[in-house]
DNA sequence: CAATATACTTTGATTACTCAAAGTTCTCAT
DNA sequence: ATGAGAACTTTGAGTAATCAAAGTATATTG
């Protein structure tokens, strides 16, 4: 059996490959996601590879192996099903389930898992518009675009967001930036470094790229 | 922030100390509860004491402070907060939720379970009868008297079964043994070590002292 | 009261993480 | 091509939890 560690830095390989959309992940990226230093990550990896979790390219970084990816890809089922569960039937706010999730994804049951996807109705994204791998492992591809890639004058329609952060997420809320909500590129400054937005009927506000960076939307 | 394994010692502890109506609980039945070997528990024990959880008095056992007492409630709550979820909400058989539950609440937030047991309609009592307690850390006393100290001819009410083991709750069930159920028992042999019981319209049969005393009941 | 059994404690070792700090390799810009 | 800096690895040490086996105190019982 993995222990919790184990899957978090599973779960946080295949995060980082499917956002980079290459299975080769840095080193680097997944220390920082799991705010640990380089040298335990190194330690780690050379312990994952020996357990048939992953292939360590020394200075090059990991790859997961088949059943790597299929452990990888039940943990994001289970986080992103539990964090469905937290605000549809519990009632959170969608900015504080992010980290009630990343404890209690290790600790349900497959048992209880199945229960639940059933109870939710086999939800098909979680409530930050990230999509939902099946039983099987499958997962719908993400969109490539982000609000930072669109043009002045385009309308696009928020797919997802892409940050954790609670302080992040409430701003985003309060500017009614969540899946499903029509946006309207007023004008986009490369050299400013930032974007002008208006959704709904609200007054029109600005974004850094930082920020826009981090909501995918769909043409 | 206690760990998970300071949660486990001190639920089991409270347990012990409920279960034998005495504060002062001997190592080795919390060795036992915990499927521990003594030596573990004792390091543990000088631990616990010097974090304040317990007083430690070698030799004769622990008794938890007003601190350990306060977050051990917590956890009995907790657990048969999350059992209840288990059976009523999703479904699950009241003979396999221990386990689960054993694994919930330590990944559970308090906030979480707030949402939880007002989603629940504040249960006072667990699937196998026992008492949930408050948030403040009261809990109903529970019955003195199992089926073992019923006299032949009595008509008993059940309240709860204190045994968590899989096969045994199977094993009742099947019998018609659980909370609230009506038993006739039909006689006690003090020397043969054994009672005749009759549930609702279904045939008499006997249960040995080891499985009636699991039994609690109200006159 | 002594001998024995039971309950408990101590000791030394192991596993699974973690960090800080020192060392290595690789990349890239001059 | 070289030297500076980034990215990565190694080393040594620490924490929390566990076990087996040896040692000690207390209770039971002949
Ligand atoms: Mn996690
Ligand atoms: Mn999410
Ligand atoms: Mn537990
Ligand atoms: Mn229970």
């Amino acid at each position: 059996m993995p222990t919790s560690t184990v899957e978090n830095y599973l779960k946080q390989i295949l995060i980082v490959s499917l956002e980079t959309n290459c299975p080769e992940v840095p080193m680097g990226k997944v220390a920082q996601g799991l705010s640990v230093t380089s040298g335990t990550a190194t330690t780690m990896f050379k312990n994952l590879a020996e357990n048939g979790w992953l292939h360590y390219y020394p200075r090059r970084g990991v790859r997961l192996t088949r059943k790597g990816k299929a452990l990888a890809m039940n943990m994001l089922r289970r986080h992103r099903l539990l964090e469905t569960f937290l605000v549809e039937t519990l009632g959170l706010d969608w900015s504080e389930i992010h980290q009630e999730a990343e404890e209690l994804e290790h600790a349900i049951s497959e048992k209880v898992l199945e229960k639940l996807d059933e109870f939710l109705g086999r939800p098909r994204q979680d409530p930050h518009g990230h999509p939902i791998p099946s039983r099987g492992g499958v997962i719908r591809r993400s969109s490539t675009q982000s609000l930072l890639s669109c043009k002045a004058g385009s309308k696009v329609t928020i797919e997802s967001i892409t940050d954790q952060e609670s302080d992040f997420l409430k701003f985003a809320r309060k500017k009614q930036l969540f899946p499903g909500q029509v946006v309207s590129v007023l004008s986009h400054e490369k050299l400013a470094d930032a974007i002008t937005l208006q959704v709904g009927g609200a007054a029109p506000f600005s974004l850094g790229s930082r920020s826009s960076e981090k909501i995918l939307v769909q043409a």
